[in-house]
DNA sequence: ATAGTAATTGAAAGCGTTTACATCTTCGAT
DNA sequence: ATCGAAGATGTAAACGCTTTCAATTACTAT
């Protein structure tokens, strides 16, 4: 607007024309209450001769100011320990390098596994992780994703396709990317595997070896993509063979080492022949509580009744005897989540499906069943 | 200021007055790119026919505005599908109703309990929690609050007394308080309990059986005031009685299951005559690794060996022989540790040291050392 | 009715960044 | 030297809330 101008520029000489502003209580680096104020961009400005846009710049986009002017820039900051407000800088990007997690409970040792590597990926990446535990209940799930879209976070990962529709409802309407995790879908974007087919080929193996007689015990299958599945798996290898799966033989519990003691109990009740031979379980915990109820019952494992645990658990290989079991990578899941995450939210929509493959680890629980 | 206003409203016109704004690229409710913008508290006001200081009153302090305006802006927030920006709120009241907790690992079963358990009461009060691990590392643990308190939290909830100066140094200059847990102080508010007390315990109750040779085998001591008390807790006990334990039965390893495989092979290595009759252990974690190779090399638990774990992890009831630990209340410290930083951050500095009691459970795992 | 007080509401100034745009420098090419 | 283009910096407007202070309205007690 005004080219040359003296002492007063041009813009400020505009004010006295404008008297909007009564009186700016500004009184640099102390507060009202004379406490020392923390030290803000303006003050870093101040310090080091620049105007406040150059210190930003120079801490976001360094190759964008002088070699000199950020030296300058980085040596005041650093002599007022300045840091930057992420609240403010969350306002005015409209992003926050936040990302929330749901998983369903901290009880379930792959889910923590998972959370920790996923959260270490995504730190390296600069952003912080509020996680959260639904306990396998969809409304409380979708209030907690309602409280981290409130916290806009900018990414959401979640265990399992089963969600209140209203989740991605609003997930899609704050532009919010969902990574769906240890399970498979082919409408979302996930890194998981096939709960399924887990299962079946465990229960294959039990089958080859002569086993007649397999249960399966989960934890609670309603709107759990995992669970059902796993129980599935067993009942198909078993129907392929003409064998059915006797409904007592399938039992849904709550998740734990208790439960898993529990459905031993009800499990080996009945009269010797109709008992099962083989028990495939929906988590170690599961499979370590029936081996212990095994044991104190005299039941020998694997030789009078075969069990299979699911996820590989860290207890699982001291177990005497060690547990055989279908490991899933966790932090392979979790770290790839996080990658795919980022991807997603970067808005490069290159990932669509990464498939893990369960193992299933050979140990001690397994034997081919007794002669009748 | 302008009541009837035509398609161009008030604050419109006034800008041909005051030329200074080019031109608002305002156009309520879409994008530049033509998407829907997510309604703000404007937007809710202009619905509701009152000023969005109203609608901030009416969403904060329901009670500070008059019953039918609340309704009418609770109806239109409601039908706009509007959702506070907390990073708006968090600039503009200095606070982020976040906090922080970092834990030593996450692979320790208690503190993702208490971490839990924390969380659980945090979000009761409104609070998320930005959780990470410093994997028993100072400067990682460093590193992770500075980050939480660029990041705004209110409040800092850490695992043991032993942090980096500049930790304490930096949180006071953000006032954000911070509580301790898993171990006692008298210079910070804490949630713990006395280590070398319950060791110490433990160590008598062995003594009174009859043992001479005890060992004691924890994860790293290094910066920690949870395992290092609990061995001194051991030594303390024996040389109450005149004994002395020899440093090769005092062992430090890396956590975990396998590293108390290893401890087992190193304590148990020596002559008959020199190995100890009865281990204390820093975590279940280890006493199951010891356990687990025991059973391996046919050495009998409790009759050759007795085992006492500490934490009460879940799987420890269920090992056979059923482990013998000292019980620590994850949940309750969890739960008054947000407690009383919840108190912190209110400001109502009424609480101090919470102690919490550590329980001795007698399981299998100790009997009295074999006739020699 | 009427003054006085209490309860509601509104206007507008922040909160501390980022960033579009304008301005000023710098520097190579003429 | 001089012109332009490119590069560096500065100005000031957002971002979307909360909150102080003033203005308005609703009540209460005359």
């Amino acid at each position: 607007m005004v080219k040359p101008s003296g002492p007063v520029t041009g813009t400020q000489a505009l004010s006295t024309i404008n008297p909007e502003h009564p009186l700016p209580r500004k009184n640099r680096s102390s507060n009202s209450d004379g406490r020392t104020r923390l030290p803000v961009a303006q003050d870093v400005a101040e310090l080091a001769g620049v105007s406040i846009a150059t210190v930003s710049r120079a801490l976001n986009e360094p190759e964008k100011v002088r070699p000199v002017t950020r030296e300058a820039v980085m040596k005041a900051a650093a002599e007022l320990g300045f840091v930057l407000n992420s609240a403010a800088r969350a306002l005015s990007t409209r992003r926050s390098s936040t990302v929330g997690v749901i998983v369903p409970s901290y009880g379930n040792e792959v889910f923590v596994r998972a959370l920790s590597s996923f959260q270490r990926t995504m730190r390296a990446a600069g952003y912080q992780v509020l996680a959260a535990s639904s306990e396998y209940d969809l409304a409380t799930e979708m209030q907690e994703v309602a409280f981290l879209l409130q916290r806009g976070v900018d990414g959401l990962m979640l265990v399992g396709g089963i969600h209140d529709p209203a989740l991605y409802a609003r997930a899609e309407r704050s532009q919010v990317p969902i990574i769906q995790s240890f399970s498979l879908s082919d409408r979302e974007y996930c890194v998981g595997f096939d709960n399924r087919e887990a299962t079946f080929r465990a229960a294959n193996y039990l089958l080859d070896l002569g086993h007649k007689r397999l249960a399966v015990v989960t934890g609670t299958r309603e709107n759990n993509d995992r669970a059902a599945p796993r129980a599935e798996g067993v009942h198909l290898a078993m129907a392929e063979r003409g064998l059915k799966l006797s409904p007592a033989h399938d039992l849904i519990v709550s998740s734990g080492i208790v439960a898993g003691r529990d459905a031993f109990s009800q499990l080996m009740g009945g009269p010797e022949k109709q008992r099962p031979t083989a028990i495939i379980c929906g988590t170690d915990e599961i499979a370590l509580g029936i081996m212990s109820e095994a044991s104190e019952r005299g039941i020998d494992i694997p030789r009078a009744l075969s069990v299979i645990g699911f996820n590989d658990s860290s207890f699982s290989a001291v177990l005497s005897p060690p547990l055989t079991t279908i490991r899933v990578d966790a932090d392979e899941i979790g770290k790839s989540s996080a990658l795919a995450l980022l991807n997603l939210m970067g808005a490069r929509t290159t990932v669509q499906v990464t498939r893990i493959t369960p193992e299933l680890v050979l140990r001690g629980t397994v034997a081919p069943p007794e002669k009748l």
